[in-house]
DNA sequence: CGGAGCTCCTGGGGGC
DNA sequence: TGCCCCCAGGAGCTCC
């Protein structure tokens, strides 16, 4: 579920709370955390003893905190249910607790925890620009000055494929997951299964700013939440779910038209459209 | 190599 | 009440 807006308000959570502080030691409670961490748990902990976090850096849904070494990076991924949470050590281990960063200033920890383990921890070497390695292939998200709308729109009509898959493909676009695709298409009256070389110059723009919109919108609004699996550093949950237009809200009528929204199954998934504005295409693609 | 489908995982919720 | 099954989903991987 955490997509941009709720990764960003997780950066800047640690941001405000870990930067500068020294690493005492490192707890891995699950190996699976860890799993993109090629040396190993033990490595994972090891090599982070005497490190400093100096700054909070995220692109698309990856979030990394450079290290003082000037080399390398913690670099994370929230995965559906993943949280970094900043915890005096006197609160009780959470039930899904997979790792526990301590520093040597004391209070607060900085806790991995996440049910569904999807999303996972590793220490890499950063690359050029300052990205880590890992997550070269990770294209520019649309609030990243460094992302090319013109060079998206190419690559949109070189694919043959529908366009909510293209928001998905992370090589293309960073950030999207499947709540802000709906509503970004939603808002561009676009059909997800709209073949992406039919999309003109015109449509390219609108979903962008569509997407661009959405999210800045879910941005102010502390990121989106459904059963609070999603929090920010300090356990709390963001409210744009309240906003949403057509994620989540089959039978609901839409805000423009009143149709009901529907809801089909998509990449074993759903997606959210308004029969009326967002009209399937003759040639869908998906 | 591009596109599509599979898989990892767990708890909540619906159905019987 | 209890049990079973489905569902949610990001992204790396595999297969064609």
């Amino acid at each position: 579920m955490p997509e941009l807006p709720e990764v960003e308000v997780v950066r800047r959570g640690l941001s405000a709370h870990v930067l500068g502080r020294t690493i005492e030691h490192v707890d891995v409670a699950h190996g699976r955390a860890v799993r993109r961490h090629v040396a190993g748990p033990s490595d994972f902990a090891d090599s982070l003893v005497k490190a400093v976090f100096t700054d909070a850096r995220r692109r698309g849904k990856y979030l990394w905190l450079p290290l003082d070494d000037g080399v390398r990076a913690v670099v994370g991924h929230l995965g559906m249910s993943g949280q970094l949470l900043v915890q005096p050590a006197a609160v009780p281990d959470e039930t899904h607790l997979r790792i526990r960063f301590v520093f040597a200033d004391g209070d607060p920890q900085l806790r991995f925890v996440d049910q569904r383990t999807f999303g996972g921890l590793a220490v890499a070497e950063l690359g050029p620009g300052g990205v880590p390695v890992p997550i070269a292939h990770i294209a520019p998200d649309p609030l990243d000055p460094a992302f090319d709308d013109e060079a998206f729109r190419l690559a949109l009509g070189r694919r043959r494929t529908g366009v909510k898959r293209a928001l998905l493909d992370q090589s293309l676009i960073s950030g999207v997951g499947n709540i802000y695709a709906d509503e970004a298409l939603w808002r561009a009256k676009l059909h997800y299964a709209r073949a992406t070389e039919t999309l003109r110059r015109p449509d390219v723009a609108r979903l962008l700013a569509a997407v661009r919109e959405v999210m800045g919108a879910a941005l102010a609004q502390g990121g989106t939440s459904f059963d609070s699996l999603y929090v920010n550093v300090n356990g709390e949950s963001g409210y744009f779910d309240r906003s949403l237009d057509a994620y989540g809200q089959e039978g609901r009528s839409c805000r423009r038209c009143g149709t009901p929204i529907r809801r089909d199954p998509f990449m074993n998934r759903s997606s959210y459209t308004c029969p009326r504005c967002q009209p399937r295409p003759r040639h869908a693609r998906w």
